[in-house]
RNA sequence: GGCGCCAUGGUGUAAUUGGUUAACACGUCGCCCUCUCAAGGCGAAGAGUACGGGUUCGAUCCCCGUUGGCGCUACCA
C-alpha cells in the first residue's frame, strides 16, 4: 500500500453552475503545475449532481476558459480517458452501487426524513443553540419500518453512519495533523432522493476509482475532510494525500464573490486581459515561487522581474511547500499593472493580433454593426455611438443617471436591486427585460427611469443605442461588472463629499 | 453558537528556518524625462512582524493564551 509506487494523478473537478470561476483556475494552475512537476495526469472531472444549479452551457464555458489559460488536461469529459466517463451525471450506476456497499456493511442507512421535517429539526437545534446535526433518526429504524417505507414508494436519501464517538485525524500536507471529533460531523447525505450522489459520495468514489494521487483542493473543504476519510475506510480503500490551498479573498478578506470582484474568467477573457497575466498573478497568490537570490535578481536587470513568470517557470521552480496559508486578497491593481507589463512587452504584431482578437474582433464587431446602422450618416460616427463598448471607464454625470423625481441615494439602491436581479438572469433580451419589468413594478419606478438610469451606467450616456441589445452584445459578465463598479465608485464618491 | 484554519506595511510575498537598520513587487507621494498622458529612471513615506505571556544570551521564526479574520456548520459544491 505505499503510494510512492503510484503514478502521480491529480483533478480539478468544476460544477456547471454559472460562468467559470477564477477560483477554479487558481486550483486549476496548482494542479496542473503539480502534475507537470512530477510527470502526473490532470485530469478535469465535471461535477454536475445538483441539478438546481445546473447551467447547460456553464461546462463548455469551463472548457473554453481554462484551454484560454492553457491548462490543458489529460483526460476529461471533451478527450475521454481510460477512468471515464468524466461528468459524474453519467456514473450515476456507478455510485448507487457503491452506496449499496455502504449499506451492505452498515456504514450508511436510508433515511426517510422529509426536507420539511429535517427544516424544522434544525431550526429547532439553531433556537436552542445547539450545532444543527441530524438526529438519527433513522439511523436504527428497524428492518420492517425500512421495508415497509421502501414498499410504500417513500423517498428516502442514504446517510452515511459517522462513528458516534471517537474522532479523525488527517493529514493535511501543508498543515500538517488535523483533528477532529466525531461529535463534530454529521450524518452526511450521500445519495440524494433524486438518485443523484452528493459531492462527498462522487467525490470520494471518483477519486478513487480514477486513481487520484493527490488531492489539491480549497480550503473550504477542511471541515468536510474527516468525510472523506471515513468513507475511504468504509470502502476499503487508500486515500489519497490532501492539499488546501487557501482561498482567494476580496479586498474585506471575505471569501472570493461575485458581489465584489469580478469572478468570471469570461469577464478577464472579455475585458482584455492576457491570459499569461491571469495565469502569472494566480501564481502570485499564496506564494510558491522561490525568490531570486541577489545574483539572480541582478542578472535579471530589474527586481520587478521576480513576479513576472510563466507556467513553465513555475513547474521549474514552485515549491508547495513555501506556500503561505493566509488567505491572499485577489488584487485587480496588481493584475492590471502586470497585465500591463505583458502588454508592452508584446511586439507590436502580436499587439495588433491581440486587439483583434478580443475587443476589435470581427465577431464582436459583426454584433455591435447591426444596433447603430441605422444610426449613422458617416461609418465616421462610429466611434461616437458605440465608445462605451470599447471602453472600461465610463462615468455617467449625476444629470443623467438620476431621475429628476428621484434622489442620488433611492438611485443608487435601485441600481444595486437591479444588479442582484440581472445577476440571476439568463443573458438575452427578452429575459433581461422581463427580470427589469418585475423589479420597477415591484419597486415602483417607471420603466423610462429605470431604462435611463440602466442606460447611463452601462453607456456613460443618455443616448445610446438599444438598451437591452447592448447590454447582451456587451456580455453579462462585463455588464455586471459595470454596473458594480458604478454602484461602489457612486458610494465612494458620496462618502468623499460628505468628509 | 459549535468546530476548524489562519495572522509580516494598504495589497501580494521575502527574511540562509532563532542572530539583518525586517527585504522585494504593486499601490501612494515627490523629482527627472517630456507638447500631454502613459511608460521609463531616481527617490520618499509606510510594518517592528495582531496582542499578552513564556522558552532562550537572543525571537518574525518555537510553545501557551487572548483577540481578530476567514471557512464549514444543506437532499450546494
Amino acid at each position: 500500500m505505499t503510494d510512492s509506487a503510484r503514478p502521480t494523478r491529480v483533478r480539478i473537478a468544476p460544477s456547471p453552475t454559472g460562468d467559470p470561476h477564477v477560483g477554479t483556475a487558481y486550483i486549476g494552475l496548482l494542479n496542473y503545475i503539480f502534475a507537470r512537476q512530477r510527470g502526473g495526469q490532470f485530469i478535469l472531472r465535471i461535477e454536475d449532481t445538483d441539478r438546481t444549479r445546473f447551467v447547460p452551457t456553464s461546462e463548455q464555458m469551463i472548457f473554453d476558459s481554462l484551454r484560454w489559460l492553457g491548462l490543458d488536461w489529460n483526460e476529461g469529459p471533451d478527450v475521454g480517458g481510460p477512468y471515464g466517463p468524466y461528468r459524474q451525471s453519467e456514473r450515476t450506476k456507478i455510485y448507487r452501487e457503491h452506496v449499496q456497499m455502504l449499506l451492505n456493511n452498515g456504514t450508511a442507512y436510508r433515511c426517510f426524513c422529509t426536507p420539511e421535517e429535517l427544516e424544522a429539526k434544525r431550526k429547532a437545534q439553531m433556537a436552542a443553540k445547539v450545532a444543527p446535526k441530524y438526529d438519527r433518526t433513522c439511523k436504527y429504524l428497524p428492518k420492517e419500518t425500512i421495508e415497509a417505507n421502501i414498499a410504500a414508494g417513500k423517498p428516502f436519501t442514504i446517510r452515511m453512519a459517522v462513528p458516534e464517538d471517537g474522532s479523525t485525524t488527517f493529514r493535511d500536507e501543508l498543515r500538517g495533523e488535523i483533528v477532529i471529533d466525531h461529535n463534530n460531523v454529521d450524518d452526511q447525505v450521500l445519495l440524494k432522493s433524486d438518485g443523484f450522489p452528493t459531492y462527498h459520495l462522487a467525490n470520494v468514489v471518483d477519486d478513487h476509482l480514477m486513481q487520484i494521487t493527490d488531492v489539491i483542493r480549497a480550503e473550504e473543504w477542511i471541515s468536510s475532510t474527516p468525510k472523506h476519510v471515513l468513507l475511504y475506510s468504509s470502502f476499503g480503500w487508500e486515500r489519497p494525500k490532501f492539499w488546501h490551498m487557501p482561498l482567494l479573498r476580496n479586498i474585506d478578506k471575505s471569501k472570493i464573490s461575485k458581489r465584489k470582484n469580478p469572478v468570471s474568467l469570461i469577464y478577464y477573457r472579455e475585458s482584455g486581459f492576457l491570459p499569461q497575466a491571469v495565469i502569472n498573478f494566480l501564481g502570485l497568490m499564496g506564494g510558491g515561487m522561490p525568490t531570486l537570490n541577489p545574483i539572480e535578481a541582478a542578472n535579471a536587470g530589474s527586481t520587478k522581474e521576480v513576479d513576472i513568470f510563466s507556467v513553465a517557470q513555475m513547474v521549474e521552480k514552485f515549491e508547495f511547500q513555501r506556500i503561505s496559508l493566509g488567505g491572499p486578497v485577489f488584487d485587480l491593481v496588481k493584475l492590471k499593472w502586470l497585465n500591463g507589463e505583458y502588454l508592452r512587452a508584446l511586439p507590436q504584431e502580436e499587439f495588433v493580433a491581440a486587439l483583434k482578437q478580443t475587443i476589435l474582433s470581427d465577431s464582436y464587431i459583426r454584433v455591435i454593426a447591426p444596433l447603430v446602422q441605422t444610426r449613422l450618416e458617416t461609418l465616421g460616427q462610429w466611434g461616437d455611438l458605440t465608445d462605451f463598448f470599447f471602453r472600461d471607464n465610463v462615468a455617467p454625470p449625476a444629470e443623467v443617471w438620476v431621475p429628476k423625481k428621484r434622489t442620488p441615494e433611492e438611485t443608487l439602491a435601485f441600481a444595486a436591486e437591479m444588479l442582484t436581479s440581472l445577476e440571476g438572469t439568463d443573458w438575452t433580451t427578452e429575459a433581461i427585460d422581463a427580470a427589469l419589468r418585475a423589479l420597477l413594478t415591484a419597486k415602483e419606478w417607471s420603466v423610462k427611469e429605470a431604462f435611463m438610469l440602466l442606460r447611463a451606467i452601462l453607456t456613460g450616456s443618455a443616448q445610446s443605442p438599444p438598451l437591452l441589445e447592448s447590454l447582451v452584445v456587451f456580455g453579462k459578465a462585463r455588464s455586471i461588472d459595470r454596473i458594480r463598479r458604478f454602484i461602489d465608485n457612486q458610494k465612494k464618491a458620496a462618502a468623499n463629499t460628505k468628509k
